[in-house]
DNA sequence: TGCTCATACCTGTCTATACAAGTTCGAATT
DNA sequence: AATTCGAACTTGTATAGACAGGTATGAGCA
């Protein structure tokens, strides 16, 4: 079998086959839960070797953007994007795993023009149209998250559709944009009256806030300002180098 | 070449290999920077091919567990041990990495008796005897967090007699002891009077806790509390899902 | 109509072989 | 003595072939 698929040396085949794979689902080809190329037929298209396309197909699966299931085929996960502190699911999921009681109170769902600032962060041009979600979320009937969310109108545009009732808004962007890329930030702030009197604290008592924007390719899909109490919330993980994380 | 190696059934065999390097790594008769054996030894001796050899090496290798030189060999890895947002690195290589001047001050290194609780934080009896190390980080002259270190007299039986200039603590137990577990915990929280005045705070304001406890095997390692001032730190990242993260 | 079984397909693993490219080290040559 | 060259090792990749175990589907039978 002669090597027909990229011609270009100097990078491993299977490296090849692996990116090939990642631009179908990248440029939006493939699309969640759509079915990949088996290993077979990658072996008749690209002429390699039934083991150069499996060990492509293991490492994405490996790397999350892939699901294989034996007997079956291959698949393209939904966006887990979990990192080993902060995973990208509702914090609904994460109280529900605890065994406690969710609920959330949508505040506010708009379009809206965007400020410098959010259309800066968005990549959006100032004045630009954007969705903008806020919503407190309750661990059995108390405070434990304000969550503060701009949307990309482009990256989903059923967005304000939406009544966010079983589905969080975090687990609908999750199920149909597959992301790429994660950005984190975690600080600790006082709350201004306006949030104390949401999350039932004093003015001026300790926040955890955590910030996070997610992108597909090079456009942001969502920016979120998340605001704990900081009496009532800590974040944290346990895990094995190398090895899966669990929330704490 | 017949199975003589890991008659288990239901078990992979090259998963099998994987917890036959594992162990050897973590009972501690390889150190970190120790040679591994090759994957022609372990097709000698453990009467598998060298692709399966290979792969496990090449997955604990991604695992952070080994470092492959091509042409020269497989070592153990030095406990790297970095979680997507916290790496555990000591402050000073972080501020050095931001381009600014670190400086520290011990402000307490002695030998005490564990409180009840410290000692169950370390899996110690109540009593036992415990490392304890202060510590003040400054970045450009400003404090940037106060450490406050336990450490297992057992894990680290020269960490007393160490003085921490160039070498900071967390950097010495690192390079002398493999992790294979690590814990973190973020809070916010409320600087106390005596913290307050170590950071350069008025009591009361909002601190960003990092809580960490590291085990090697069952034993725990260390437990450290780093206290940052809510307004001049924050911790992130930015990351492909799989791919390496970066420290914000 | 409903059930069973054979077949085709998919992933997962393991082996044996081959070649490439890097290093280490010692012996032979200059 | 210094340098060069080659043999022996290392890891990295790619291939072909084989078997196992799972699933899905359709044909044939009751």
């Amino acid at each position: 079998m002669t090597r027909n698929f990229k011609a270009n040396a100097s990078t491993a085949l299977y490296q090849a086959v692996k990116e090939h794979i990642r631009q179908q689902v990248q440029s939006g080809a493939w699309k969640v839960g759509d079915r990949v190329t088996s290993e077979h037929e990658l072996v008749a298209e690209l002429g390699v070797s039934r083991m150069t396309a499996h060990r492509a197909l293991r490492e994405l699966a490996a790397e999350g953007l892939l699901q294989r299931i034996p007997g079956v085929g291959t698949f393209v996960a939904g966006g887990k994007a979990e990192s080993s502190l902060l995973q990208v699911t509702s914090i609904a999921e994460e109280i529900r795993s605890r065994g406690h009681r969710h609920q959330s109170e949508v505040l506010l769902q708009t379009g809206e023009t965007a400020s410098p600032e959010i259309a800066s962060l968005l990549g959006l041009r100032s004045g630009e149209w954007v969705f903008h979600l806020v919503c407190l979320h309750l661990e059995d009937g108390v405070p434990i998250q304000l969550e503060d969310r701009y949307v990309h109108p482009a990256a989903a545009p059923g967005f304000l559709q939406q009544t966010f009732g079983a589905v969080q808004p975090g687990e609908y962007l999750l199920n149909s944009v597959p992301l790429d890329e994660v950005e984190h930030v975690v600080e600790a702030s006082c709350a201004s009256a306006e949030t104390a009197a949401r999350l039932g604290l004093k003015p001026g008592d300790p926040c955890l806030v955590l910030t996070r924007r997610t992108w597909r390719g090079a456009d942001v899909v969502t920016y979120v300002r998340c605001t704990h109490p900081g009496n009532r919330y800590r974040l944290g993980t346990r895990f094995k180098p190398g090895g899966s994380p669990g929330v704490g």
